[in-house]
DNA sequence: AGCCCAACACTACCAAAGGGACTATCTTGG
DNA sequence: CCAAGATAGTCCCTTTGGTAGTGTTGGGCT
């Protein structure tokens, strides 16, 4: 008619990290939409966090793209839907893998406040530090919990365990980063006046970053900045 | 009338982080719109990435709470708007530094396709691991100039050195962490099997993370844990 | 035998954020 | 003098976050 000659009503919404997020889960196993949601919870949300309301219409997409199937069962007369991942789905999977990504995010409101530091007492940064502590042993607590899991043979998956223990070391480092920083900070912070805008500078700690800054950058140069070799 | 008393046809929209993000860079100076989007590119992204038109929107957001005012000044025949703080609004910042904040949130998708990494073969997650490191390189090469600019004094804010190195200091840990990841995993990777999903469990290194881990869980419990006094 | 609560299985809605397209003016190097 | 790039924004649409709400089922307790 006026159109192009393809008139879909439903353009077919594109697909995003999200969607591939959620296509991994489905190649590991079937799931229900329920399951995957807590999956990303428990899991999955450490490095790619995302809305529960999200993962409950991410899988419906995917079945309109043709990679994944839904079938509905019943357990007594309340329906649920359980998700199965289609050779399509693993071939689309497999090609996202081959794609580049974006680098990584890291928001902080805890860090942003105590960029602002000056705008309030010392007091109020030392909590602010405290607080970023008392979070960051919580999660470990969790983190704690499913390594031994994994140790002790008691978790799912257990072909995912190099898997998982690849990652799982970069987001207790990360953990582990926040942590010494934070502990640092306080000391550094309890030194300072009340006014944290009246802080005196250090020049030693700049000094110290900026040499750490330029190690890694000739790291890179003298190693790891050629890519890998094409087969 | 029919409602409560106070009939506002604009319900004040509520301040965000994002609002007071901005808030915190007009305590420093006054501003024009175009230059604090430059600010949030520069330096808030590290820890408050937030998109160009947010940064547009939010100081009339503040000028709407009072929290700062706006005049506008012309630059030959265009116009331009500059803001500043009110008196109002650093009583509104020195709240918000005084709340508690949500935890650090970390997204990568990088990360997230070695997670999945079963999914596809074992020069995709190399691929991946080298796009990492030299996402990490750019941003380090960024850090290095301002870095060097604060030590030989060309920097604008020199008042800021002391928060600006305490804060620094984190995103070079941040990023110094996620390269000596990448490049430990590149080196584990290397050894497995074409297909990632047969990778051998590396138990060894499961158990080292494990033991960093608790070892934070018990300094946090020996020396961390009770809040900063009160006054 | 009956009841309560936690886990299960979603849907709906709206504010906030992302992000690109678009306009227009000013400055500066060649 | 002219083009390119910096300055100074606006507009709009989509995606995401996050919460509230609805109802079901199974297990434990009394």
């Amino acid at each position: 008619m006026a159109g192009k000659d393809r008139d879909a009503p439903d353009p077919a919404p594109v697909l995003t990290p999200t969607s591939f997020a959620l296509l991994g889960l489905l190649n590991l196993q079937p799931w229900t939409t329920y399951e995957l949601a807590q999956q990303m919870d428990r899991t999955l949300s450490r490095m790619w966090p995302r809305a529960r309301s999200k993962v409950y219409e991410e899988p419906k997409k995917l079945v309109r793209h043709g990679l994944a199937r839904a079938t509905t069962e019943t357990v007594g007369r309340r329906p649920r839907t359980v998700y199965r991942i289609t050779p399509k789905g693993r071939r689309a999977l497999a090609r996202w893998l081959a794609q580049s990504a974006d680098g990584p995010v890291f928001e902080s409101e805890q860090v942003l406040k105590v960029f602002f530091a000056d705008g309030g007492g010392r007091l109020d940064t030392l909590r602010t530090l405290h607080d970023l502590r008392a979070w960051v042993h919580e999660r470990t607590m969790v983190n704690v919990e499913v390594g031994r899991a994994y140790l002790d043979g008691s978790a799912p998956f257990p072909s995912r365990i190099a898997l998982n223990t690849v990652v799982g070391r970069l987001l207790d480092d990360l953990l582990e980063c926040l942590d010494t920083w934070a502990d640092w900070a306080s000391g550094v912070v309890e030194t300072w006046p009340d006014a944290p805008g009246e802080a005196p500078a250090d020049q030693a700690s700049l000094e110290a970053t900026l040499r750490q800054a330029e190690a890694r950058a000739e790291r890179w140069l003298g190693s790891g900045s050629s890519p890998p070799a094409q087969p």
